[in-house]
DNA sequence: CTTATTGCAAAGGGTTTGCACCATT
DNA sequence: AATGGTGCAAACCCTTTGCAATAAG
């Protein structure tokens, strides 16, 4: 989803278009991987310094709770990540770094369990991560392991 | 993973077997799905009235560190979920209450991407998860409507 | 007897909330 | 002018840590 059409939901929707709430719509738009509310905040203050980091909270829940933006509790991340909802796909995540990469695609797009194995559970929708260590933290654990 | 074998991990390890320790223990091997911390607490109160958290959450932390216990941040679990390492399988999570069921088997088990998608990123595991709704939390979203 | 483990209390980190002021509509 | 949004500060929850007392080996 672009970030236009965000600022256009949330229009529609009703809500102001503050110069930092614009400015973090812009900012997912922008950004290539899932991100933290704390990534995010730092890029806004480089434009608004005086933007808080509970400002940024406030819209990202926002922005999740309008299902624009996906809401991320990662399986090494300590705190979460946001990007804007897009088209499927799965995410490579470094168990040392906590470091996400989004990759195309999704291995099972199209599969679903059977009826009675769901036992009634309505899927909404599902995850795939991948976790072990990125080449930069490979390298890192190589070049400690050296000073060994 | 059973129990004992756990247990005998501990031992062989070094570790002391604390009271405490081993109703952690016995409390994983005993649940059909991964539980809190807060839970397996409780639990363990109902033997040992005096034991404290944080003693639960430095056990599980050990029993993480020692590869015998999985620790799961679900996409929608306010707090961490643990498990004793077993068979690989998936999971389904309530978006509504956070419960986690576990399924046997895996849809991509034996999957792997191609070399260049991973850029050099290494693999260790990887997690499936389902969201969606419980039957419980469909009845209860049901009645709720039903009252308006 | 030695050393790891415990309970307590306090601190830490991420996230949410109450409030008065301010800005968008 | 009305309402929703902001910054600040404080609260909240989950988790970790320092410490002296305790218990396992």
């Amino acid at each position: 989803m672009a970030a236009s059409r965000v600022i256009d939901e949330l229009k529609e929707a009703g809500y102001k278009l503050t110069p930092q709430r614009r400015e973090i719509v812009r900012i997912l738009g922008q950004a290539t991987k899932p991100i933290t509310a704390q990534e995010v905040c730092t890029q806004v203050q480089a434009v608004f310094p005086d933007t808080s980091l509970d400002t940024v909270y406030r819209n990202l829940r926002l922005l999740v709770d309008l299902d624009l933006v996906t809401q991320i509790r990662s399986g090494t991340c300590h705190s979460d990540c946001f990007e804007l909802v897009r088209q499927h796909h799965y995410h490579l995540v470094c168990l040392r770094c906590g470091s996400i990469t989004c990759l195309p695609g999704c291995p099972v797009a199209n599969w679903q369990p059977t009826q009675e194995e769901l036992n009634g559970f309505q899927v909404i929708k599902h995850s795939f991560e991948l976790h072990g260590y990125c080449s930069k933290c490979q390298n890192q654990m190589r070049a400690h392991r050296g000073q060994n």
